[in-house]
DNA sequence: TAGTGGTCTAGACCACTTC
DNA sequence: AAGTGGTCTAGACCACTAA
């Protein structure tokens, strides 16, 4: 009983779900008999719609009607940033070094580049706390001249590089977190002991329609410095 | 230039965010302004408006305009649930124990409950690849005669309890991912050598208001049978 | 062919911000 | 008081689905 019609609407279908009213897969009236029965324009009632499509509890088929969605509420949104979404303030970057490379079959796929192409590959150690905590690699596909680079040995973190170089939403990004034992390198250049446990989380990086790989990155975080948290989006 | 005027009026003012045209900040033209430009009702140019906000873009601010986002994308869209996350099949599900316990501080604190408040936990393991890959450990407010609880002990996971029970879309979740080392009791229940890293998957679960809280659950799983991915999501 | 959702209009009234 | 976004209407035409 708000003083918005459409939002009244929007819960009372929602009530209708929670009640079991409406079960999933279940038709719902059509547009125009909802509107009546409401007693509002169809104008309004579609916008009611809207929003429950938007959070996921109904969908809608062209030419054949609303339906109500199973609940399936796996989705979380994370945050990750590979500076921020540590528990420590960083402290120092130290570039380790840039070397032009030749990819290897994983980085060829990732990349999408074929067996003649470069790769560019920048590796970074993150110090905070009084310790090395984090080691990134970043690999760029080469191009010659490329201005991107030097933004990418100099910025903290991607999103640094995107507003910078007035880069704004023009690309999707993907993640992928495991864990993994430190090998030869990581015992290395972060300080660790052998076979040591340490967060792994890669990091692809497209143009904004997906067609175009921008950049393969991998972040080796200490375990005890991180933690990642995720909510449920209404 | 598709056939859907107001897509086409997102795109336009996509790529004038993209170009630098409107920075982060920026005024839109009023909403008036911008039908009279487009040579469209307001009510299609206020449906781009919405595509925008939602994408991210732009934000309103009632009274007083349309103003350009800064970038920051940093939410990722994650998949988790505490099955169907493995990368192996279940192949069974053993019940250690259900018991009525007197909560410690944190978990007062998570459950949002009195010192003189029960609590009830049940304990799982779940087998996959011929070993023990996962411990989970659930904690429910204790209620005298709550039925839950024996959906909780018969189910997998909580989606396939809400199924049961028809409750759809009630509950909001939030996830917390770290990396542990293995206790005593991890030890134990799910054969893990001492001090071995495993992933931990802390979940709360909340009406859909956020004000009562309905369960706090830990699943303990195997690092090598693990790996979450997350994408930015439009 | 009838029913459904998808798009769009032209105009109305309101609440809030700013001056 | 003027300007802004927020809500709502009553109707139009279209494309798709199904019988």
């Amino acid at each position: 009983m708000g003083n918005v019609i459409y939002i009244d609407i929007v819960n009372d279908i929602k009530s209708q779900i929670q009640n079991g009213l409406l079960g999933p897969g279940d038709v719902i009236l059509p547009e125009y008999e909802l509107s009546e029965k409401y007693g509002v324009s169809r104008t309004t009632l579609r916008k009611s719609l809207a929003l429950l499509v938007s959070e996921g509890y109904i969908y809608t088929i062209p030419g054949k009607g609303n339906y109500v969605c199973r609940p399936a509420r796996k989705k979380y949104q994370l945050d990750f940033d590979e500076v921020e979404s540590l528990n420590l303030e960083l402290e120092d970057i130290h570039l380790i070094d840039v070397k032009v490379i030749e990819p290897r079959k994983q980085l060829m796929d990732k990349l999408k580049i074929s067996h003649q192409d470069k790769v560019i590959r920048v590796r970074k150690v993150f110090q905070a706390g009084g310790r090395k905590v984090e080691f990134v690699v970043i690999y760029l596909p080469y191009e010659k001249g490329s201005p991107i680079v030097e933004d990418v040995i100099n910025f903290a973190n991607f999103y640094n590089v995107m507003e910078k170089r007035n880069m704004h939403f023009q690309v999707t990004k993907s993640l992928n977190i495991q864990v993994v034992q430190a090998n030869k390198t990581l015992e290395e250049f972060l300080d660790v002991d052998p076979e040591e446990s340490l967060f792994l989380v890669s990091q692809e990086i497209f143009s904004a329609d997906k067609t175009k790989p921008i950049s393969y990155n991998e972040f080796y975080i200490r375990t005890d410095v991180i933690q990642l948290n995720g909510e449920t989006d209404l």
